[in-house]
DNA sequence: AAATCTATAGTTAGTCC
DNA sequence: GGGACTAACTATAGATT
């Protein structure tokens, strides 16, 4: 009873990603919560704000938050805006949703605009023709025509703003099942749902993952010894 | 070799925010490592999106994501904002603080455009008038005049809320020091930081925590077994 | 697909640098 | 703050029900 017993107990696993799937969703249920409990007994030790997130291969969202989810992102949101290169140019996108909203009612409103410079020209015209019937009349129409152009060319100017920000702009939909658990003081619970009937998103293959912070430890994670193609090395962890 | 040897090695802990100090810092830092690596060895071996984002006690910012935070964050609010109703409506309310700004121009050109149009309306009675009976009269270069001159003040105005808006879009506030670390293949890593002043803003006292999804077992957790006050029962993890 | 079990892999509290 | 150490403590892979 020494050596054979290799097939009880928890077992070294490589750090890729599980093949078989019923495997794969047990390991993701067991993982999740242990997860989520670690983050959890981080803010029970350490009073500090975590927000996490996890889309489950199925596509149901699994989310925790202290002092919740949405404040801990508007937190991390407001402070990112400003690296506005490169990859995370788009985290406004959504913002940038509504904003489009904003951009089509500009749109209508330069429409009525030009409507309106057409039917001043119309004005115009026909106040020119009484002009030529009425000798004394004052030239001040000319000005009036003067100030509708350079009105024009500032409606111009203000299209043009509007695309460009326009450009800036990107969507994506797609709701989710997703319901919440008060945790801890039992408060305020509140339970809602709504459905979502869109499949899985995940890609099989891999995206590059990131970590965004001022000190975390790469070594420690041992990433930046990576040196092949994989997420790590096998057995890495 | 019996009872003595409490000194050495780890301890359990209270489930409860550690009093001390540094050793809350040590803690937090350890404990971190620690979640960032299951959050990524989550994503290594489900290959789910994760989004995780942490605030240490003394503000800094630390994240990580896959295939990056911002992707999960954006997947998350686009499914939250359906639920519009009770306590999440709140969501968005940071990201909608601009958006609001947005709506009240958007509201002031609306109403502008409403008066111009009334405007309008007025201008093509008094033309219609004009026309059909006093192709001799003057006074309607009068009205021209002022309700040009209005008009003209008016689309000034716009676009100066316009260009205001502009600028408020480009960009607002407090810069972070961020920085992101590829995890993985390595393909894609960008780093980039910027400085952040703020000072903490923890509030000692735990604001009621929440679990938001649809099937996380809180029994997992005990979290439903509380009766008391507290975090969870000391010991319970 | 979830609850339980078990042995073990992995994490971390306390302590010292 | 970070690294190293040790001994405990915890999480969990795999099998079972």
């Amino acid at each position: 009873m020494s050596s054979g017993r290799k097939g009880k107990g928890r077992r070294k696993i490589e750090m890729k990603k599980i093949s078989n799937e019923s495997n794969l969703q047990v390991t993701f249920s067991k993982r999740r919560s242990g997860l989520f409990k670690k983050a959890s007994e981080l803010c029970s030790l350490c009073g500090v704000d975590v927000a996490l997130v996890v889309f489950s291969p199925s596509g149901k969202t699994f989310s925790f938050g202290h002092p919740n989810v949405d404040m801990v992102i508007d937190r991390y949101l407001s402070q990112v805006p400003p690296q506005n290169n490169g990859t995370l140019q788009f985290i406004e996108a959504r913002r940038n949703a509504t904003l489009c909203e904003l951009n089509v009612q500009l749109t209508q409103i330069n429409n009525m605009l030009d409507d309106q410079k057409k039917r001043e020209d119309e004005l115009s015209h026909l106040r020119k023709a009484t002009e030529a019937q009425l000798w004394w009349a004052c030239p001040i129409d000319v000005m009036n025509r003067a100030q509708l152009k350079s009105l024009k060319q500032a409606m111009e100017d203000l299209k043009k703003l509007v695309a460009q920000h326009n450009d800036r702009i990107a969507i994506q939909g797609a709701p989710t099942q997703t319901l919440e658990f008060s945790v801890g003081n039992a408060s305020s619970s509140n339970i809602s749902h709504h459905h979502q009937p869109n499949s899985l998103q995940q890609s099989q293959m891999f995206a590059p993952q990131y970590f965004q912070n001022p000190m975390l430890e790469p070594h420690l994670f041992g990433f930046n010894n990576i040196g092949g193609g994989g997420y790590g090395p096998p057995g890495f962890f």
